[in-house]
RNA sequence: GCAUCGAUGGUCUAGUGGCAUGACUUAGGCCUUCCAAGCCUAUAGCCCGGGUUCAAUUCCCGGUCGAUGCACCA
């Protein structure tokens, strides 16, 4: 079946967008480059992220390294949470999860089982795939992460990150420094990411390094509501939440205001970024129409997570691709790495007004306590400080060993204190996009064939943000000082920081096609009316209709073109 | 990873145990006053490794990549 990925992956290689990795020495899976052209491309995409994170939010990037130490993938989860137990079945060599083999057989808990336990478990067990008892396997640890060795006789163990978030995490108090110490605050990251994938057969859609843009946004838990909420409060979209799901009904139709409000969506931050999403994936060129918001179900929702929304786009080939996920995932990052690190992850939130509180506090009485206990005074101490005495005394624990300590040892004062505030370990929201999956629903949402004069164009209908040629110039013949005045007029807009092209190559209708082919949304073509009048013809990629237009103000006409301040259709002939 | 099928200039493709087709593209030239026109010329290829053979792009084995099915999948 030849379908529109095929022509799409075939233009992307022929004009220099997507290449497989390193071809001359035959290429693995899961690794692509990005052209000339994808890289342009592929920058200003991540731009326009920017300016709706960084710049609208004012979450500042950061970069970390791709490379983590263990520790931080304890804290997070992936060194376990991201393996499978595996085996190979000695028959028909077919690699299978053992421990989805042990609960087909009736073992409780199998995942929670060592890899002996469960090799032991599972002997008796016929093979899922030809029927054989399985007999003596071997049961194995598959992690997604790629390991390396840090420094020489790899004593210290690296892992190349799974995603780009847990540097927001790691860098927490510097970031709480810098935002001086008050919630809300938020950091993002732009950078690769890499999981060694079983199989990456989707092409650019399941690559084993690729690249995450990330925003994490710390808040304060209790107060969920984003201050700029009114922003996208009346944005309208479709949404797929759990009851439509479960109820097999189509999106409902909803602004995001209705949709806190009906208890849909779990908080306005949430809401607040899937319309932004929204906003910034139709910014960029996906198609709205192929664009949907999927509600994880109970069953997919992390354990940790209050709300979690995927942002699937629809590919022909693909079918609805995850592309963004945008979840509440509360407090359970900072905790772990508190609990890993030993380090505060908490944000001091001080209270309008100190309130008192009473408090009972138990304080020793070592010149009693000494000369008696000797070597374990401090312990006590320190454990009556947590005690709660009876009348007669209280008996507490050391090492083991019960002691009871008699109340003249001690004295319980009843005091009032003044509380400042309170330690509180902000809830994290974390739209997570990925880049690779966004630039490809772009090529396929923006490809175009259609018969013109009987003949087929090819057309990439970028938003002209993204086409990587912002412009094009011709001279419409190579002679008569045509070429010189096309030349003058591509330097001018490339010191204007537009991406111009030159061409002036075969015929002038092939020009344009070639220009169509890689999206460059406007052509300029030198005539023989330029030299008097002083005007050019512009070229819109989308209807092919032209215009005049004076040469003297170009560079301002195109930056508006490109910006969207104006619309070619606007524009009439100078 | 397993099974099946495939891999020929940049792209699409013909074909073969002995010299490897054609089209498009690209570059140079001629021509050309706005949408892949025409003419001339040039560049460029049998996925990688091993085996069989006098000789392998072709046959055999292994690998890589791709498609499909299975398995796996934040």
């Amino acid at each position: 079946m030849s379908d529109i990925y095929e022509n799409i992956m075939e233009l992307a290689r022929r004009r220099g967008f997507i290449w497989p990795a390193s071809e001359c020495y035959g290429s693995v899976a899961g690794f692509i480059d990005y052209g000339p052209l994808g890289s342009m491309m592929k920058r200003r995409i991540e731009d326009t992220w920017r300016e709706f994170y960084v710049v609208n939010e004012g979450y500042y990037e950061i970069e970390c390294p791709t490379i983590g130490q263990e520790d931080i993938f304890i804290a997070s989860g992936h060194l376990k949470g991201f393996s499978d137990l595996m085996c190979q079945c000695p028959h028909c060599n077919e690699y299978l999860r053992a421990d989805h083999i042990a609960e087909g057989g009736g073992v409780k808990n199998a995942s929670s089982l060592g890899c002996a336990d469960l090799a032991r478990e599972i002997r008796t067990l016929p093979c899922p795939a030809c029927g054989e008892v399985l007999g003596d396997v071997e049961v194995f640890s598959f992690n997604l992460m790629f390991q390396t060795s840090i420094g020489p006789g790899s004593q210290r163990k690296g892992y190349l990150r799974p995603e780009t978030a847990q540097g927001m995490f790691t860098d927490f108090q510097r970031l709480l420094r810098f935002y001086r110490d008050s919630l809300p605050f938020g950091a993002v990251q732009i950078g690769k990411s890499y999981r060694n994938e079983i199989s990456p057969r989707q092409g650019m859609i399941r690559l084993r390094e690729f690249t995450q843009a990330e925003a994490e946004i710390f808040v304060h838990p209790a107060r969920k509501k984003h201050p700029n909420f009114s922003r996208y409060a009346e944005y309208r979209m479709p949404l797929l939440g759990i009851p439509q799901q479960q109820g097999e009904t189509p999106a409902i139709v909803i602004t995001m205001r209705d949709a806190v409000d009906r208890g849909l969506v779990a908080n306005e931050y949430v809401a607040y970024y899937l319309a932004l999403t929204h906003d910034l994936l139709v910014t960029v060129g996906v198609n709205p129409e192929k664009l949907r918001f999927r509600q994880h179900l109970p069953d997919e929702l992390a354990h940790y997570a209050e709300d979690c929304w995927d942002a699937e786009i629809l590919s022909e080939r693909f079918g609805w691709v995850e592309t963004v996920g945008i979840a509440d995932r509360t407090d359970y990052d900072l905790k772990a790495h508190g609990t890993q690190s030993g380090e505060r992850f908490t944000v001091f939130i001080p209270y309008e007004t100190p309130r008192k509180e009473r408090r009972i506090r138990v304080v020793a009485n070592m010149g009693a306590l000494g000369p008696r206990f000797r070597g374990k005074a401090k312990a006590i101490a320190d454990a009556l400080a947590e005690a709660v005495p009876g009348k007669d005394g209280v008996t507490i624990g050391i090492d083991g060993e019960e002691i009871f300590i008699s109340p003249d040892l001690y004295q319980v004062r009843e005091e009032e204190v003044d509380v400042p505030g309170e330690e509180v370990t902000p809830h994290v929201i974390e739209p997570s996009y990925g880049i690779d999956r966004m630039i490809y629903a772009v090529l396929e949402h923006s490809y175009a064939e259609e018969m013109v004069h009987d003949e087929e164009r090819t057309v990439l209908r970028f938003p002209p943000r993204i086409s990587p040629i912002q412009v094009a110039v011709f001279p419409l013949m190579n002679r008569d000082g045509l070429p010189e005045i096309a030349r003058e007029i591509t330097t001018r807009l490339k010191a204007a920081r537009i991406m111009a092209e030159f061409d002036d190559s075969g015929a002038i209708g092939r020009r344009y096609r070639r220009q169509d082919e890689i999206g460059t949304p406007f052509a300029l073509t030198v005539d023989y009316e330029t030299p008097g009048s002083g005007t050019v013809t512009l070229r819109d990629r989308d209807s092919m209709q032209q215009v005049r237009v004076r040469t003297d103000t170009l560079t301002e006409l195109i930056r508006s073109l490109l910006d969207g301040s104006s619309s070619f259709a606007s524009l009439k002939s100078a």
